[in-house]
This record gives C-alpha cells, structure tokens and sequence, in this order.
DNA sequence: GATCTTTGTTCGTCGATCGGCGAAAGTGGC
DNA sequence: GCCACTTTCGCCGATCGACGAACAAAGATC
C-alpha cells in the first residue's frame, strides 16, 4: 500500500487539472482497480461534481466516455477591490468566467457600503448566468491593503480607511470567502492563466504604488504577518532626495511609482495627476513620460535583479497601469535584471508583460475560490456528508 | 473516511516530531482504532524503527508506554565542505550528533581525493560510535557551491575546481546521498535546532563571501536553478566604486564580504588576509575592525531590509565566520533593517545569531539525510518491503 | 459478420479496520 | 489492605471497502 491517492477528492483533482479525463485513465493514474475508480465517480456524479460529455475517441476498442468537471450548478466570483474601481466576475468551477462587471467605487466609502455594492452585483452577474444564488459555492476578493489571509480581516490598510479588522468573511451568508491581498491575488490568476508549469514566479504591479505577488512552490507566499511582497519600499541607489511617504527616502514607490512620475512630469510643466495620465501620455507620444517610463522600468528593475538572485523565479511577470505601455516598461526592467543579477538565475528566467490585463485579479480572485472548493479536503467532506 | 493519515509512515512522522508518544496519544490524533494503531506500531518495531521505552505518567489510569525512535542500529552523516575544511559528523535517527570530526582539507583537490577523505573520516566515526557500516542509511552534504539537488552535481561551481557537474551520490554505494547548497544545509540545521516552530526563516552566512538560505513554510527554497538565496551579489547604495569580481560594482559582498573588510584593513595598514583574521582583530579590540564589522552589519542590513519586505520572514540568523564577533555584526544589521522595513514585517521579527555555530552545516545537512529517510513515502517502502 | 480491443459494471472474495471485551496496571477512597 | 475506578492495550469476531475476475457494451479490424 502506497501512499494511497485514492480519495475522491484526489480523483477530482486529477479530473480538474485535466491529468486524467476518462476511468481508464484514472484507473493508470491513481493505481486503484477500475471498479473502485467507477465507485468514486458515480459519487462524484451523484453530487453534481462530475459530468459525462460525448465518447471520446477510440483507441482500437470501446471509446472512453469523458468525464469533466460539472461546469452547471455551480458558481463562484472573483472580485477586485481598488482604491476607485470594482471590477466582480462570475465563474464556473472550470474557472471559465461566465460574466463580469466593473464599476467605479471609493474603497473609502467603508466596507458596509462597498460589501453591499459587490453584493448587488453578484445577483445581477446570477441573474445574467441563469444561475441561483444558492449556487454560489465561494467567493475570492482582492483587496488593495494587507489582509490576514485566515480570518479575511485587513490589517491597517493604508488606503482603506474604515476596513481595519472588518470581518469581510461574515458579510456574506453561506459561500466561503477568501479575501487576499490583490497583487497576490493577480500573481494567482496570471500563474494558473498563463504559467501553469511554472514552480516560482512573481508578479509586479506597477500603477499607483509598486507591489508584488510571489507565487513559490505553485501555491501563493503570504509570509509571517501577510505582508510579503511589499517592494514598494525598497531602497534604490542615488535617490536620497526622494522622500517617501513611509518616512524613508529612496523608495522604489518614491521614484518610479505612478504617482511619482505624474509630480515629475508636472514639473516638468505637464499636466499628469495620475498613473493613468502617465500611460495617456506615453501613448500620445511624449517623449518625456516616456523617457521617465523607460527609467522607471529601469529602477524597478534594479530591484528586481536582487529579488532574482534571492528568489530565483522561473518568470517575471509585470501587470499594473504602468503595464499598458509595457514595451518600454518591460524592456527598462529586461535591462537592468540581465546586467545585474547572476547568469545561473537569469539563464532560463522569462520577463514577460501580463498576459491576463485586467482580469488578473479577478481571475484570481475566482480561481482562489475555486481551488479553495475543490481542495480534496473539501471535496472528501462533500461526498462523505 | 477524512485524507486516511493512517499510513505507517504517518504514523512515524508522528512519533518522530513528538505530536504522539504513546499508543493512545496516536489514536486520538489520528482518529484510527486503538487496534489498528497497535498494528502499525508493530511493525514499525518490528522494522527496528521505533521502540517503547519505560512506561510514562499515569494520569489516572493505566500508565502508557511510551513510544519513540529506536536510535540504535540506524546511522545518519552530516558532511560539512568548506573551502578549506571538511566537517563530519555522525548522528542517530532523532539527529542527535554522536561523533563529529573535522580537518583541514582543499576542495580544490578534486571530488576523487575529497569524498575519500569523508569516506575514511565516516569509518573512523562509525567505529567510534561502534556501528557497523551497514547501518549508514543515509548522508547529507553542504558544498560551498551551487549543486542540482535532484542529481546532487555541483553547477558550475566558482570555487570547486573539478567538481562541475560531478555525480557525488554515485561515489557512495549503498547509503541515499543528498547534496546541497553549503547555506541551505546551514539554514536548515539553524531552523530545526533553534527555530522549529518558525515557519519563515533566512539565514545569513557571513564569511569570506556572503550568501543566504531560505526556509519558506518549513521547507529548503532553492529557486529554479537552485540558486535562490545569492544575495552576495545584490546592489547596495553609494559604493558604485568597489568592483566585484563578478563584473558588476557596488555588490554586497565586494563591500560587506570577509574578503573586502580584509583588504580594506590592509589599505589601513594592519595585517589580515582573510575572514578570520578579520575577526581575530576584532577580538584583539581593534577599533578600526570594529568599525568595519559594524558598517559591514549595517549594509549586510540594507539589503536585508529589502528581503523582509519581500519575503516577510519570521526569524533572521546571522551566521558565518564573522558571526563570531556578533555583538556588532548582528547591532548594525538590526539597525538598518529596524529603521528601513516596513512595521507590519519587523513587528514580529526576531534577528539572532546563530545558535547552532559550527555545527549548523553538519546538523542541517544530517537533518537532510535523516528526514528524507523518514518521509512517510520512504517508510511506507520500508515497512511493506 | 466474426474476432479483437478497450471500456465500464456486477459481484463474490479477501484483507484491513473497527470496536467490544477482558486483562493489565496503575490511582484513590474507605 | 481492599475494592472501585480509570486508562492502556491485546484479542477476536463483525463489518466495510477495495480488488479483480467475469461479463456486458461499443467500436475497430479484417
């Protein structure tokens, strides 16, 4: 007997994951004789788990019957908090997104407000699917601050005046929730999106401030107090004047964040108040935005490079605002990682713009949910209820 | 059924982290039949694995026997490769150290000559310790260099003369033989010893060079290539001057690294070659050493501060050779990483020096070799052999 | 259309686990 | 000192669940 993985939720993970899409191929799989592997789906099936699609093709003999995740019945939502946006979508268990919104919001309007905006939202996206509400199994939210990741509550948030310590979980009555912070969230959603394979990566979001997801082992890396991935305070060289509104000086956020270029650029005697007007500028041909862009790529990369050398991710993915004119952005940070960190580290690393945009978030956000509801755990306790 | 943590080697894992010591304490927590936990105990007795030693406490009732790892008949190796020495310890299955030895030795000299060399010190020690060779079952290894822990060759090591690519676990028959980073093994033996609990933790080696080791959620983080924790090559402010001989300039270990603050004490005029005689003026109460040391804790601190906020860490250990004079390497590391992380990661950050000292390599690299031949996958093999 | 191959189900067998029972080995009250 | 009580632990019949052989299904091959 070896270490047996026989239970139904190990046969969902490998029908999720798409290792294994018929019984036979869950019978080679796991090892289990064919007959208990028939056992195991049945219940899976009879709990609205597992579907059987069309005969797949033969092989020779009897065609295989294919079996899937049962994308019906259920629904979970991924929902993205910003400082002035929320953006919710609606997903099946396949993690496919079946209809999204995205409004503006002030997160500072406190949790009782924005929670029943999202909330109103999720009936409307229900409706639109078709589904019920009670088919909600679970809901992934990304919050723009730091979160304790197993209570839901944030922990003095910089941006979020009013959430300290709200209990975002217990807003909603019946699907689980799990609220994150939303870089580590976008990190998520570009892993499972466009890396799978990938063991170690990490996720910039360059806009207003700079932060980063880390993805370590294919599961998210939170650290002590939650408060991993927080680069926007690093300390780069030859900037001691820029003042940080940390306390600091020389913060990577002081000199190459959103709202640092946009002050430089206005005094520069330009009119830019926001990472978005950064973008607007660039796009519009500015020579200096764009000048400060790529510098800005540059410093984020100074960054970066050490990171690589400590952490030595496999990928480097850059999203955020700032990501929208990525050409110049990625290539000031393609510079500086490949002239300052070590070749061993760099050789295979990709350096890549995202490629989710703006459904990072919630894609993760989702999938958070998801992966929560199909952990084996949570599916063994389903099929023995 | 709940995910069946009934297996044999479960239940070892068990008895060997101290979760369950008794019979009963195992069907409680596993939730088996007092019956069935028998049986599994059973076996592992009767593999040699566990045994019951005098009865314990009664509280109440019936005193339980108390269950825990037979120390006998089974061997471990810890091997410590430096530059310049080789460390060897030998320790029972619970990792206590039952003989130790070290000597001077060149790595430079070749894999052949030097896994002779260990070889010769493993007999002397089993004879010590008066085990028969047989009972070696596994031996761990730290090189001063990067290595492929899945095949245990070293990667283009800088300072390992011969020794690319060379299949180290080939040239002991018999015994599993796992090779890592010299300040992985470091880190590992620091965490077990010291900081069981911790489920973050980096290790700093501070010696000729300067490097890190990683324990993300209790386990060796070594990046793709295996090269995460290099942080002697990170960029510190305001020393563009001081090249590397890597290429780059301002790295820290050009500034920060034994080799540097010797040179540097010799531009002063006062003798010291090396790491060591660094420390030794130190002691002597050299004030411009101490001096040295300190500003070297301080930049060691710079870039540190950068990794707490990445990584969020719950423990730092300050190791190496110039840990020795800790006192002020540990005060200028503190005093940077205090005045330049962000509160939310240093609240409850606590940064040591070593506890382990001289014996973290031979301990870690042990504790490698011991744990990988308690994996539950291991001794599920063992018993149903 | 007969045979072969592969898939999936049914059902009897067998091994492993469970849990009750009783013996062992202590504690504590009287 | 004796007896009731508690807890530990081995034994053994009852039960549960996985296995795999046999069979049915469904298409490929010739």
């Amino acid at each position: 007997m070896t270490p047996q993985p026989g239970s139904p939720g190990d046969v969902l993970t490998l029908i999720s994951t798409g290792s294994a899409t018929t019984r036979s191929d869950l019978a080679r799989v796991t090892g289990l004789a064919r007959s208990t592997i028939s056992q195991r789906v049945d219940a899976l099936i009879e709990r609205g788990l597992v579907e059987e699609t069309e005969t797949g093709e033969s092989t020779g003999g009897r065609p295989p019957r294919q079996l899937r995740l049962h994308t019906e019945e259920h629904a979970f939502a991924g929902v993205d908090l910003g400082a002035t946006h929320c953006r919710v979508a609606l997903m099946d268990i396949s993690g496919e997104i079946l209809a999204a919104c995205e409004d503006p919001l002030l997160i500072g309007d406190g949790p009782e407000e924005v929670l029943a905006h999202v909330d109103r939202r999720l009936d409307a996206l229900l409706a639109d699917a078709g589904r019920p509400r009670a088919a909600l199994r679970a809901i992934g939210m990304g919050v723009p601050g730091p979160v304790e990741f197993a209570t839901g509550r944030p922990n003095n948030p910089p941006i979020m005046p009013g959430w300290n310590d709200y209990p975002i979980p217990e807003y909603f009555d019946g699907p689980s929730v799990l609220v994150d912070n939303d870089v580590n969230v976008m990190a998520l959603g570009e892993h499972r999106h466009a890396f799978p394979g990938a063991r170690h990566l990490l996720f910039v979001k360059a806009g207003t401030g700079i932060g980063c997801g880390i993805v370590a082992d294919g599961k998210l890396h939170r650290g002590a107090q939650g408060s991993a991935g927080d680069i926007g305070h690093i300390r780069v060289s030859g900037h001691d004047d820029a003042g940080c509104r940390c306390g600091n000086s020389a913060c990577l956020e002081a000199v190459a964040g959103g709202a640092a270029l946009a002050r430089r650029l206005r005094e520069l005697g330009l009119a830019a108040e926001s990472a978005a007007d950064v973008v607007a500028l660039v796009q519009a041909g500015d020579t200096q935005a764009l000048r400060l862009v790529r510098e800005a790529g540059r410093l984020i990369g100074e960054v970066l490079a050490g990171l690589v050398n400590f952490f030595n991710p496999e990928v480097i993915v850059i999203g955020g605002a700032l990501s929208r004119v990525h050409d110049h952005l990625v290539a000031g940070v393609r510079e500086t990682i490949y002239r300052r960190s070590l070749p061993l580290a760099t050789h295979h690393l990709s350096i890549t713009p995202s490629r989710a945009g703006v459904d990072a978030a919630v894609l993760g956000a989702g999938l958070l949910a998801v992966e929560h509801y199909l952990s084996p755990d949570n599916i063994n306790r389903i099929v023995n209820a």
